[in-house]
DNA sequence: ACAATTAAAGAGTTTTATATCTTTAATAAA
DNA sequence: TTTATTAAAGATATAAAACTCTTTAATTGT
C-alpha cells in the first residue's frame, strides 16, 4: 500500500469527481462516481455514506438525486477526508510506530521524518479541496487509469 | 496505520536494535530483539526470517546463536528494510492510487506529493543504517514507548 | 553421543480491510 | 397514489495483515 489506505484513495477520487461534476449544485450518482474514479461501486457507496455523515459532502435520495458538494464543503481541506478514514496517524505519528512521536524521546528518523511529515500536513491541510479541483476543471489533472 | 505498515514498523525497530547490540560480531537473540522495541516475539521472529534470508541482517542458530549485522548490513540504506516489507509504493505509488504516478497523466496532488515523496525517499535511500544508529549509540534517539 | 540452545519452518488463529449483495427508506414525478 | 429512482442500511463474503503456537533443524558445549 501506498502512503494512504486504499479506501482513503477512493475517497479522495471520489471526493475530486464529485466537485469536479457538481460546480453547480447538480448532483452525481454513485455508478458514475464509481466508473469515474475505477472503483468498486457498493463499496464506494459505503465510503461516501461515511463522507456524508460527516458533512464532508452532500447527497439526496431519490430521481435526480446523488452525491454533490457545496461551497462550504469545497472550502474544507483535504486532510478533512483523509482523517475520515484514515484518522490522524499519518500526521502526528512517529515513523517507527513508537507510542509518541516527541522530541522527549524522538526515534533515529524522527528530525528528518517530522519535516517530511509537516509538509504532507501543509499540502493537505492547508490547500482546499477547491483548490485543487480547478487544474482538474482545467483538464490538467486526472483520477483515473 | 502510520506512512509504514506496523509489520515495517517492527522491522526497522528490529534492525536499529540489533545494529545497536551488535556492533562487535556478537548475536542477540529474538526475545531480547522483541522485548527491547516492545514487539511480538513469535510475529518478530518471522518478520527477521524474512529479512535474514534476503540478506539484509544476519543470523546463526544454536547456543550464542542469534541475530547480529555485518559492516556491508549496516552500511545499505534503510529504504532496504521498507522495500523489503512494504514494497515500492511508498516511493513510487500516485498519492490517490492512480496505477501509474506519471507526468503525463497526474493526479491533482501529483506535483507537490512527489516532492514529499522524492523527500522521503532520499531519507531512507541516501542514509545509511550505520548512520542512523549513531545517534541511538549515543543514547540520543530511543525505539521504545 | 548427548543435552541444551537457538533460529527456521510450518500450521494455524484472529483481526482488519476490502468488497459484494440484498433490503429499506426517502424523494420526485406522473 | 403509484411508480421509478436514488442513497442508506444491513448482512455477509473474501482477502490480507497481524499474531500465536508447535515442530524441526542447526549448532555448541559436555
Ligand atoms: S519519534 Fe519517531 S518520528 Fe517522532
Ligand atoms: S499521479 Fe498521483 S502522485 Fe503522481
Amino acid at each position: 500500500m501506498g502512503v494512504f489506505s486504499r479506501t482513503c484513495e477512493y475517497a479522495m477520487r471520489a471526493v475530486f469527481f464529485i466537485a469536479h461534476r457538481t460546480p453547480d449544485g447538480s448532483r452525481v450518482g454513485i455508478k458514475d462516481i464509481s466508473e469515474g474514479i475505477d472503483s468498486p461501486a457498493h463499496f464506494l457507496a459505503k465510503i461516501l455514506q461515511d463522507l456524508s455523515r460527516r458533512g464532508i459532502i452532500n447527497s439526496a435520495k431519490g430521481p435526480n438525486g446523488g452525491f454533490y458538494m457545496t461551497e462550504e464543503n469545497l472550502s474544507r481541506p483535504l486532510s478533512d477526508v483523509v482523517e475520515a478514514i484514515d484518522g490522524v496517524q499519518i500526521f502526528k505519528g512517529c515513523a517507527l510506530g513508537l507510542k509518541q512521536c516527541s522530541v522527549k524521546n524522538p526515534c533515529p528518523l524522527h528530525h528528518e521524518f517530522k519535516a517530511i511529515r509537516n509538509d504532507l500536513t501543509k499540502l493537505l491541510n492547508g490547500t482546499s479541496i477547491k483548490s485543487f479541483n480547478e487544474d482538474l476543471l482545467n483538464g490538467m489533472t486526472s483520477l483515473k487509469k
